[in-house]
DNA sequence: GGCCGGTTTGACCATCCGGTCAGCTTTGGT
DNA sequence: ACCAAAGCTGACCGGATGGTCAAACCGGCC
């Protein structure tokens, strides 16, 4: 029916591995997942993986390649015309919800990146850092029309990632810490003071 | 001879497995590491390894064990009746110095953490808990005495964890998009300002 | 009902990997 | 020099795991 004619099992079947393979691979890393868990998080047997993708890495490479562009979209969404603290802040509170509510795809991109991106280096190199320098050079317009503070932009960027993420990557750490309590209002609250003061001139 | 009877053998081939084995396993994970790459890297044979330690796992929990110790040192060394503003800020240099100096420590604490700390979460209640709780308690203090800004002192340790470990677990993110140039320069001066900035009344 | 392409699976294979063991070599004390 | 203990290793085992395949199954169309 559509151009690729994919049926509505192909669809339904290949969500189910996605879903599934970013569950496992998110708990155990790409080595330390099989192929018989994610078939049982799937409900599919095994060899029915293998008829949908060509092997465990193509598994891999797919889950990963869905999840970038979600990661990047908050970036992406700040606006280049809009009030900067506002623009900034708003950024960093997306970025905090994306942790807060989709911690298994933070997991899994940071596990790549741990083991030094091996299946993500060209991705990151041929649109990550574009995007970086694009919205680093609004950073710095912003700074040189003196609307927020002079800071390196790059950075700046590197610490929001930072900042959020933490709270998805080390959840273990942070709630045991807290003693369970749910960290994200606080963190909320701390992270918009945290940028205010930064970025005020 | 000495209470623990430890041939120089013995601590030689001790020392060059744990060595090995924090190579491989903070670069391949746990389960991405094999004996046979932890042999090879620590110059010695599979069941010599076996010798020495009981099983993989064993090498494993040494290793992390040794590696707490040093990961806690800087926060231990917070003096509580120092100049708020200094011991913040000589915490935030030295945590970053760590990353720089022992980036396969803190990717192998991240691995851990990552994964839920199966292997720490007893450890991470029972010190690192108490720790936080307590440096914790001298932050409010300081921020009652006016000396610092209020925030909330165990999200304000978090985010030097995350500001700091940022620039050794992503590493190879953080190379790419500054296209290879040394991080760490700009970042202890931008961290410096931050947190500067953060903790002015 | 019968056919056909897409879908599913049980059984199987080859490899990897943690771990064992019997016996060899080396070391150090006397 | 001798010997017992410490240190070391090649060969092997058993289970896990990614991947294959021939055969069975199933749903829509004539």
């Amino acid at each position: 029916m559509s151009q690729h004619r994919q049926t509505r099992i192909q669809r339904r079947n290949s969500e189910a591995i996605l879903e599934a393979a970013l569950e496992v691979f998110s708990q155990q890393g790409f080595r330390g997942a099989t192929l018989d868990q994610i078939a049982e998080v799937a409900g599919l047997s095994k060899p029915n993986l293998l008829y949908y993708f060509p092997s465990k890495e193509a598994i891999h490479v797919a889950v990963l390649s869905r999840l970038l562009d979600v990661w990047l979209d908050p970036l992406r969404a700040m606006n280049p015309d809009g009030e900067p603290v506002a623009e900034i802040l708003g950024y960093v509170r997306r970025k905090l919800e994306l942790s807060r509510d989709f911690p298994r795809e933070s997991r899994l991109f940071a596990n790549e990146i741990l083991q030094g991106a091996p299946r993500m280096r060209a991705v990151i190199e041929g649109e990550l850092r574009p995007l970086v320098m694009d919205k680093a050079a609004v950073l710095t317009r912003w700074m040189d029309e003196g609307r927020i503070a002079r800071l390196h932009p790059v950075h700046l960027i590197f610490s929001i990632w930072a900042l959020t993420q933490h709270y998805a990557d080390f959840d273990v750490q942070v709630r045991a810490v807290l003693e369970g309590e749910d960290p994200y209002p606080a963190a909320a609250g701390y992270l918009e003071v945290l940028f205010r003061k930064l970025l005020a001139v």
